[in-house]
DNA sequence: GTCTATAAACAGATAGAC
DNA sequence: GTCTATCTGTTTATAGAC
């Protein structure tokens, strides 16, 4: 996504009226007057709402996919689950996740809207369980329990810990979810 | 709140369309048209829409409060916390739970929606803290760590996993929180 | 590509009859 | 209490000039 174009400085802006305010919750309007265009202009280059959401989702999933894989595989996954934790530390304190916005507003989505905030949530969900199963072998992490169902978890956690997290304005409750994990020194 | 007066029905499919697509993903109108009336009668009993809104949050919370306290506080702790998360598997499959989607709707609430909803959570959040600290002392929970972190993190992760399970039609998925603890048979 | 102008539907809200 | 009628502004979206 390039932020020197019309297009991808709608496509930024579009993101993070997202995560700020859902779906619904912002307008053409809104979108255009931060960019300094008229609607009109957006029409052109998206030409409905869904077409907007669609390549904003897809955009932020390329974004967060590659922050996720940047994640040294060779790390004890302890170490990696840590990381990962980071990349959710960042979050602007207004902000949630835009697949978590979404996930909320699943209601107002179109079915391919639908299908991409899930695939979002697949990934990530699948990238953590592999963590876990790794942390199992290598005794970094303690977990009981099937790897598949603690990366769905481990995911449902970080996206309501991130949403009390913006309501009660401290970032610091981010951290209950590495916090509540026993994550072990490596044992090799 | 009495279902059976217009004004009662009013709520009771406020609530539920706010579950489904939120503050701003519903429309007098949308109300109206599923309650029977006429928009302006929606105006003579709730003015604007935010004191619709505040209603149906104090409506909610002190149905919620009521079902928490009903479980018996004299069970042991893995008991209690079993008992709680059966509320949740009630939800209907199209819903969540109305602070969490409010939780989501943040940035367009007024002062005093949003401290209904922190309120919301701030008793959740410290009920579910309290039965980790009980489970601590009577064994019946394994939770190293601070209770009051526990109690903000358990609840964030019934938020989130009641997400990804209307995200994916999965109720199963609602499973995942108590599944992930060590419920421990009463040492006593 | 971006604009002005405009359409057609919808939003929340009010006045006043019954 | 509920209605009809209406107001005012906003929404997404399109047509056509530049």
């Amino acid at each position: 996504m390039n932020t020197a174009t019309t297009r991808g400085q709608l496509l930024s802006h579009a993101k993070v009226l997202i995560r700020q305010r859902g779906y619904n919750g912002f307008s053409y309007r809104d979108l255009a007057e931060r960019v300094g265009v008229k609607t009109a202009t957006i029409h052109y280059h998206f030409p409905c709402k869904d077409d907007l959401l669609i390549e904003a989702i897809d955009d932020y999933a390329a974004d967060e996919a590659a922050l996720m894989q940047g994640i040294d595989a060779a790390l004890p996954a302890g170490e990696r689950l840590s990381r990962y934790a980071e990349l959710f530390y960042g979050t602007p304190t207004d902000q949630i996740c835009l697949c978590g916005m979404l996930a909320a507003d699943f209601a107002s989505l179109s079915d391919r809207a639908r299908q991409a905030v899930q695939s979002f949530y697949r990934t990530h969900e699948r990238w953590l369980g592999n963590v876990v199963a790794d942390g199992q072998r290598d005794g970094s992490l303690e977990w009981c329990g099937d790897a598949e169902a603690a990366g769905r978890y481990l995911f449902a956690a970080f996206q309501g810990t991130l949403m009390s997290s913006r309501l009660f304005q401290t970032p610091s409750r981010r951290h209950d979810v590495v916090a509540s994990m026993r994550i072990q020194p490596r044992r090799d």
